[in-house]
DNA sequence: CCGTTGACTCGTACAGCGTACGATGCGATG
DNA sequence: CATCGCATCGTACGCTGTACGAGTCAACGG
């Protein structure tokens, strides 16, 4: 009686839900459950995701959850995983301007996490899931296509990879509160004779945060793919 | 009487910690605890440190320990920073070889988070402490006295941080276990209609982590610092 | 010499958490 | 009608962070 642990298809049988849903309630399902735990990751933050809270938005019994995830963990798995889903064009993934094609999936990668910061505090510690599998095998297939050698295509997909891992993560950290970084700043103030370079560059605040994301990811493909 | 929430030092007061220490254990005090938690961070991972558990092996009751300490969260942001010290010569980091200093700051503080994986997955969540401050301080000097103009100055030192941060956790993720890569590569094995290129390519396998993480800071500092 | 104070320690207690377990309901199948 | 498997959920348990208040003990002022 242990909760399905195997990589099925949630095929709800044909059977009806119930001959008319009294309450307006749909039943349990997993995407419904991942729906709705994205929700609450967004309403209340990564820790304000409880089991019983996510069952009552559901409608359900804190314990019924159990019966289509095997534990928090898998929630939060999922939840991650879901939310990175890539929709992007295949024509512009097999166009010619392959830098564009990077950039776009790059970018909209970042946006994704941006939209649901706790995303962020989440990757460190998760998996790779298979919508994280799909943009690495993107990014592989672009990079391979613009002559990306063999040997050093591993090395130019995990340096983008890490660079918007890192950019990502800052950003969303501070993105959380920015009176955080208010105060931040003019905690350096304080201190500026301890922090005299980036108290005067005003580091935490005059900030081009997403001119710099893409310079970045430029120079890397410059330094990745010499443009010729 | 609630706990210090002040900046002060931890100054102990001289009175003596007891006639004879009587038992071996020394008094408590936010060092020991920090070390402590370090140490237990180190052994257990994050999710093996609890209150009672860290009390445990500083010999006090778990109490104690709220004396020094306003909230479990003080203590993970204190053991982080503790962590991220750097110990740099001074003469290195003003050397005219900028580009060196540069890269060695970066790669003590990849190896600081790697020797302390759990440092990786607690980064995304909490401030930027003393130690952290002064990298990005020492960064900032470095490339502005190397001729990054002051205008993009908060950008060159966006890119990098982000880039380490990225390379870093992604790379402690995978380090907390080598089987689950290995685990993780036999399922894309069973995938390979689905992830072609990132399975033929080994992604997850044949990796030159450290390689891979020096020339992306190559190829960053040669976009934001062109060598004449 | 004694009473007071303030720094520090800790036992007890509590609310809230994830989840093990077993009872229950209910359509489908025989 | 009996049986079975999927799905739901109430109860209970062990463990967590920590609020609270009582306790200890050095230092100090009278």
């Amino acid at each position: 009686m242990a909760a399905r642990r195997d990589g099925t298809q949630d095929k709800r049988p044909q059977r009806q839900a119930a001959p008319i849903p009294s309450a307006q309630e749909p039943p349990l399902s997993l995407e419904r459950i991942i729906a709705t735990a994205v929700e609450l990751l967004d309403a209340e933050g990564i820790d304000g995701l409880k089991m019983r809270r996510l069952a009552d938005r559901l409608g359900s019994g804190a314990m019924s959850l159990y019966w289509h995830v095997s534990n928090k963990d898998e929630v939060f798995d999922l939840a991650l995983d879901s939310v990175l889903e890539y929709r992007g064009s295949p024509q512009l993934s097999e166009s010619p301007d392959w830098r564009q094609a990077v950039v776009h999936m790059l970018e909209d990668w970042r946006a994704s996490m941006l939209r649901h910061p706790w995303s962020a505090s989440l990757l460190p510690r998760r998996a790779l899931g298979p919508n994280i599998l799909a943009r690495l095998e993107l990014l592989g297939g672009i990079l391979s296509r613009a002559g990306v050698d063999e040997a050093d295509l591993n090395g130019a997909i995990w340096s983008l990879w890490n660079y918007v891992m890192g950019a990502t993560i800052t950003r969303a950290n501070f993105d959380l509160s920015d009176e955080d970084m208010l105060a931040g700043q003019q905690r350096l103030a304080h201190l500026s004779q301890e922090y005299p370079t980036i108290e005067r560059a005003r580091l935490l605040l005059d900030n081009d945060w997403d001119g710099v994301f893409r310079k970045g990811v430029d120079f890397l493909l410059d330094g990745l793919v010499p443009r010729q």
